[in-house]
RNA sequence: GCGGGAGUAGCUCAGCUGAUAGAGCAUCAGCCUUCCAAGCUGAGGGCCGCGGGUUUGAAUCCCGUCUCCCGCUCCA
């Protein structure tokens, strides 16, 4: 089977049984939005549970917080999103290649750049010790007209930039006579504006003071909270706060079910550290997250780290964990080294000292952040691909036979415990009650009575539960039950008064944590 | 946004050389009472993605539009 056929069945399995559905598909769908159904949502909750419960239960010093989606619009000019998340886009007719009006001007002026710097390496060596460099660049009549042109272009596209101006940053490039790399055309469509943020208004008065944002990231909110929290918590560097929430971003290709969405949820955690420190903890972070996830169980090999060449503005390390999507590797996990960038930007732009005193060092700096930002619905559809297993059994009269289980890791699982009767008759499904009424406080459990035993069980397989027992006759007189295991359909005849022990040791969410301790 | 593919029942799909909309599975009710799906009887369920056009007549042909998938591009 393909990756894209295996992907596909992964998207129908996921609506079939609740999992997700697209949003308000009944009106024909919004892009690239989604819902999560009832299982889903139970899974959805399960992932961030064990995100949750791992940093902020499992370490004293990391708190977490809710922060609002609604944020002081300066809080993204200070980020740096107002500015990056405006990008002017063209697209070459010939090669159907897309690129950002301003790289390509910036690779123009590069080139020119190149040029000017050959024109000087060359006279060096032509003039020796004697050679002025400042001289030379304001004299020489082919370096002072490739300087003219680059001067020429950047006072036009900054002057287009401010002014919104897009017919002239086509303009600019016409003029240029920039090629596309791929075609070496210069067929190019209009320039047009990408707003990766969302904005909305606040108030009543329509006016622009009044745009706000839909948070692009949810990293802003604990940064902006940083001295409340410190403060109120009386917490000492190195500590963490750790936040699950919505974020949302224009995506010009929003694609891949819930990979990439225009309404997503991040878990983060921001550790707050001492300058100088950062390796150290970039280190200890990377194999605590990936700790995190191999905890899961899951095939080891569907995972990688990949560290980032380019770098963001504001980090001086960072790496992604990359998960082994159907369609390939792709970003699960981002861990960032940003530096006092955050801190600093909201620092410079609110006029509040955004400091730590420490005792130690008995100085006040700005400190410094390691930052580690998952994506719950890339989680989720990790989980789930990572999950999703079409088996052929033999049977015992020596048939073949389908199964469509999807191998959750028991502590995530929708539901933990199905409930079944043999037969609904001679007082079982009673009895199969009596049984959920003791285990349901602690168990998410499911009754089911209709259908032959078989049947029931492959349904159970479909949806990720991962035990099954089964209430027959043999339970009436010395109060046993079958109990199923999904991924090896083994069957063993427990104790009813058993099962709570039994069932904790392996769905509960206490010994996947404790994985993570050792 | 560009190019390619696709939208028919909850799911997978057939019907596409115009003429009452079908199958398998699933669902519901009943029978059977059985430890690993597909036994029997019956039932419900579709503006054939949406809008327009051609035609006596459109799921089918034409145009537009929306949504999904793949590639390009981007990814804090």
């Amino acid at each position: 089977m393909s990756q894209e056929d295996t992907f596909k069945k992964i998207i129908s399995h996921a609506k079939e049984y609740g999992f997700i559905f697209q949003s308000s598909e009944i009106y024909d769908g919004l892009s690239a939005v989604y819902d999560y159904g009832q299982l889903g949502a139970e899974l959805k909750n399960n992932i961030k549970s064990y995100w949750w419960k791992s940093m902020v239960m499992l370490h004293e010093n990391i708190v977490g917080i809710d922060s609002a989606i609604f944020m002081h619009p300066t809080v993204w000019k200070a980020s740096g999103h107002v500015d990056a998340f405006n990008d002017p886009l063209i697209d070459n007719k010939d090669s159907k290649k897309r690129y950002r009006a301003d790289v390509l001007i910036e690779d123009y002026i590069q080139k020119i750049e190149a040029k000017i710097d050959k024109e000087i390496t060359k006279a060096q060596k032509r003039f020796g010790d004697s050679f002025d460099e400042k001289q030379f660049r304001e004299t020489n009549p082919r370096v002072q007209a490739n300087q003219k042109k680059i001067d020429d272009v950047l006072l036009r596209f900054k002057t287009a930039m401010e002014n919104d101006d897009l017919a002239e940053v086509k303009k600019i490039i016409e003029d240029a006579e920039i090629a596309c790399p791929v075609s070496g055309s210069r067929n190019w469509t209009d320039v047009r504006q990408f707003n990766l943020m969302f904005d909305t208004k606040l108030g009543s008065v329509n006016d622009d003071a009044s745009t706000i944002y839909l948070r692009p990231e949810t990293a802003q909110g604990i940064f902006v909270n940083y001295l409340n929290v410190q403060k109120s918590g009386r917490l000492n560097l190195p500590f963490g706060i750790a936040q699950i929430g919505k974020a949302f971003r224009n995506e010009i290709v929003a694609r891949q079910f819930i990979f990439r969405m225009r309404e997503f949820e991040q878990m983060e955690m921001q550790y707050f550290i001492q300058p100088g420190t950062e390796k150290k903890w970039f280190e200890t972070w990377k194999e605590k997250r990936m700790k995190w996830h191999k905890a899961l169980g899951n095939d080891e090999s569907n995972l990688k780290f990949h560290d980032h060449d380019k770098l963001a503005h504001y980090a001086n390390a960072a790496t992604d964990i990359e998960f082994k999507f159907p369609f390939g590797f792709k970003e699960l996990e981002g861990i960032h080294s940003r530096t006092d960038f955050d801190l600093g930007q909201h620092q410079k732009f609110s006029g509040k000292k955004i400091q730590y005193f420490d005792n130690e060092r008995n100085e006040s700096y700005v400190p410094y952040v390691l930052e580690t930002s998952i994506g719950l619905d890339r989680m989720f559809l990790a989980v789930l691909s990572a999950s999703y297993k079409e088996e052929t059994i033999e049977k015992e009269d020596g048939k073949k036979d389908q199964r469509v289980v999807l191998a959750i890791p028991p502590a995530l699982a929708p539901i933990q415990l199905a409930v079944l009767p043999l037969v609904k008759k001679d007082g079982l499904p009673d009895k199969a009650r009596e049984i959920i009424n003791t285990l349901k406080f602690d168990f998410n459990c499911h009754y089911e009575e209709k259908d032959s035993i078989g049947r029931r069980y492959r349904r159970q397989d479909a949806i990720g539960t991962p035990y099954a027992i089964t209430v027959d006759h043999e339970t009436l007189e010395n109060n046993t039950v079958t109990i199923r295991d999904r991924d090896t359909m083994e069957q063993n005849r427990v104790k009813i008064e058993e099962l709570p022990e039994i069932l904790r040791s392996k769905v509960s969410l206490n010994s996947l944590l404790k994985k993570l301790e050792n």
